[in-house]
DNA sequence: TTCCAGGAGCATC
DNA sequence: GATGCTCATGGA
């Protein structure tokens, strides 16, 4: 048991669109699996197994200060502060690498709730089964496993032309072309460029996972929501789009964007 | 039927 | 480096 204390929503946080395997399961909680460990989150209070304790606290980036980080992007910027007051709450977690990246690649082009249904059942498909006393779920099936799967064999996903990139991202992985032990390491800008040698991996995916999973904060995915935000709400757009977010939210862009992103996703920009 | 979804690859300039 | 086209799938 953990108590993630008063600053943390789990609709927030699960609903954001940052995370795929979080499921409401009707009353306000939600159960979640992540490297193989599963757990149910109710109001503020995390149930798991003692010794996943240390697991899920670095999961939801428990050392975080939201309250300065809330405070610094709202002082200048009021259309800002009002996302910030909706998603309150809302935490960036640090997903697992690969996951996130094979998650991502699955994002393209497509829409949350089809992106949640494609993955769990490659998770039924080729992950492994863990019992829980919350029940029987599916790990994420690792690169290695999907490295030595053919095309045919994801045609049960139904996930369109992403398939052959699942199958790279697979085997890069698993013969370590692009080494996920190392990656935490690198400077972002290293760590973009090997992400980005998978094939269905362009700057955006890379992006999310350098903002998802390697805790990147300055990182600002750029999708359709947030380039029609920016256009809409703040009239920027084109080549002003960087210097803008670097000038107006710099090492805590991510946050920017992820309040941004859910505020404007509920409510239109108008 | 057409449009859209947390984009990326590719050709072309 | 920018622009335009295409890529599966399923729900609205």
């Amino acid at each position: 048991m953990i108590d993630l204390g008063n600053d943390f929503s789990p609709i927030n946080t699960f609903e954001c669109g940052q995370c795929f395997r979080w499921n409401d399961m009707g009353d306000g909680s939600y159960i979640g699996i992540s490297c193989g460990r599963v757990c149910l989150v109710r109001d503020n209070i995390l149930d798991c197994p003692s010794e996943d304790d240390e697991f899920w606290k670095a999961y939801f980036t428990f050392d975080v200060d939201y309250e300065n980080i809330k405070n610094l992007l709202s002082k200048h910027d009021e259309k800002l502060k009002k996302c910030i007051d909706y998603g309150s709450g809302l935490r960036i977690l640090k997903q697992d690498v690969w996951e996130t990246i094979v998650s991502f690649i699955i994002s393209a082009n497509n829409n949350i709730p089809r992106i949640k249904s494609i993955i769990e059942t490659l998770c039924r498909e080729f992950g492994s089964r863990i019992e829980s006393r919350f029940g029987a779920f599916y790990s994420f099936p690792s690169a290695e496993k999907l490295s030595t799967l053919t095309l045919s064999d994801l045609a049960v996903l139904r996930v369109g032309y992403r398939d052959k990139y699942i199958i790279d991202a697979a085997q890069k992985v698993a013969s370590k072309e692009v080494d996920l032990s190392q990656i935490s390491s690198l400077s972002t800008d290293d760590a973009k460029a090997m992400l980005m040698k998978i094939k269905g991996v362009g700057s955006k995916v890379a992006d999310c996972v350098l903002l998802f999973s390697l805790s990147r904060w300055e990182q600002f995915p750029k999708d359709v929501w947030i380039n029609r935000i920016l256009n809409d709400v703040y009239t920027v757009s084109g080549s002003d789009v960087d210097e803008f977010i670097q000038k107006n939210y710099g090492e805590y862009a991510g946050f920017a964007q992820q309040y941004m992103y859910y505020y404007y996703r509920d409510n239109n920009t108008n």
